[in-house]
DNA sequence: CCAATTACAAAATTAGAAAAATGTAATCAA
DNA sequence: TTGATTACATTTTTCTAATTTTGTAATTGG
C-alpha cells in the first residue's frame, strides 16, 4: 500500500498538529481519530501504528502543549536575578501562560482539566519537574526545601489551579499574586527554627 | 381539602429536614419534590405554597446546612484569644467542618458545589459574611482591613476550597495549614507601609 | 520489514420517543 | 383567607435502538 512518505517521528508529529488544530476548533470531547486520519490522508486504523490508542494522542498534544510553558520557567531558573525575584517571575509567568490559554483556548485548556484530569502520567511528570524547579529556587533563596516549595505552591492555588484562574492575563490578578508571593516569602524568612 | 396542621414555618422546616435526609440517602441531583411532598404526606404542589420552587428548597436545605458553620466561625470571631491566634482557630474550623462533610456527606458536599455553584445569593451571602469575619479580625490583628483579609483568603484555598480540600479532617493537613496561616501572617507584619 | 490497508468486533455516543418531574391555574374546604 | 387539591402545560430526564467511533487482526505492497 502507498507509504505516507514521513518518518514515523514526522508522522507522529503532524498527527499531534492536526489534533491539536481540531481541537481548537471543535472542543476536546468531539475530536474523532477518524477526522485526524481524514486530513493526514490515511485510514484511521493508520494512526495505531504511531500511538497505543486515543489516549496516547491525546497525550502527545498535551506534552507539546505543556513544551512552551516548561520552556518558560526554565529560563526564569537559569536567570541571575535573585532567588526571591525569580520566585515571583516564575509564579508571574505561569500565571501568564495559564490565563491566557483559558482565555484564547478555553476548549483545549479546560478540556485538558476535566478530560486527562490529574491522573495521567505526562501531567504528573509536568508537575513534579515544576515542584522540583520551584524547590530548588526556594533552596536557593536560603528559605527551606521540598515542604516550604510545597506549601507555596499551595499558597498560590488561587491564582493558578484551573478552576479558580479564570481568563487573563488581568493586571490586577498579577499585581495580588506578587504581592502574596512576597508575603508568604517573607513569612517564611521570618520563622523561627533552621534552615538547610 | 385536609390541612397539615402544620405552621407555615413548620412546614417549612419540615420539608427541609426530608429533602435533607433523603439527599443524605440518594445525592443531591436525585432529589424529586413528589418525594419529599409524598413523604410530607402532601401532594408535590403543595410545596409551592411554602418554596416559590425548587431552587428555593434546595436553598433553603442549603442555609441548614451553612448555619451551623457560621455558629462556629462566629463563636471563634468573638473568643478572647489574640486576634492573630484566632484567625488560625477560624481558617481550622472552617477546615474541620468542610472537610468532615466532604468525607461524611460527599453527596451533599459535592453535589452543592457542582448544582448551586457560587452564584446562588445563599452562598454569596454566606461568603461575604465570612469575609467581614475574617476583615474584622484581621483589623483586630493590626494587619490591615479588607485587601489583606482576601489576600488570606485566597493563600488558604488549597486548604478551602471544595475542588481541593478533599475528605478529612487529616492532621497533617490542618498542620500545614496552620503553619500557612502564621507563615502568611508573619509576612502581613512584616510588609513595609502604613497599616489602617 | 513495516507502514499502510480492509474488515470487523467491541465500546461509546447520539437521537428521539416515552416517561417523569416541575411549575401553573382553577378550585375547594377548614 | 389560605393552605391544600386536581388537572394540565411545559420542561427535564430516562431509556433504548441506531449509529458512530474506537480498537484489533489479518493482510498487502513499497
Amino acid at each position: 500500500m502507498p507509504r505516507t512518505g514521513l518518518s514515523p517521528e514526522d508522522a507522529r508529529r503532524r498527527a499531534v498538529e492536526i489534533a491539536l488544530a481540531r481541537i481548537r476548533e471543535h472542543g476536546f470531547v468531539k475530536l474523532r481519530l477518524a477526522e485526524v486520519a481524514r486530513d493526514m490522508g490515511v485510514s484511521h486504523a493508520a494512526l495505531y501504528a504511531h500511538f497505543r490508542d486515543k489516549a496516547a494522542l491525546l497525550d502527545a498534544v498535551t506534552e507539546s502543549w505543556l513544551c512552551e510553558a516548561r520552556a518558560r520557567t526554565a529560563s526564569i531558573c537559569a536567570g541571575s536575578a535573585p532567588a526571591a525575584e525569580r520566585i515571583e517571575q516564575w509564579f508571574v509567568a505561569r500565571y501568564r501562560i495559564k490565563s491566557a490559554r483559558a482565555q484564547s483556548d478555553p476548549e483545549i485548556f479546560y478540556g485538558f482539566n476535566e478530560a486527562t484530569a490529574g491522573e495521567r502520567p505526562v501531567i504528573r511528570d509536568h508537575m513534579r519537574h515544576l515542584r522540583e524547579e520551584l524547590t530548588a529556587l526556594v533552596a536557593e533563596a536560603g528559605l527551606g526545601g521540598r515542604d516550604e516549595a510545597e506549601m507555596l505552591e499551595e499558597a498560590m492555588s488561587a491564582f493558578l489551579h484551573p478552576e479558580l484562574i479564570g481568563p487573563g492575563p488581568r493586571p490586577e490578578r498579577e499585581a495580588a499574586l506578587r504581592r502574596l508571593v512576597r508575603v508568604v516569602l517573607a513569612g517564611l524568612a521570618a520563622e523561627p527554627g533552621p534552615r538547610r
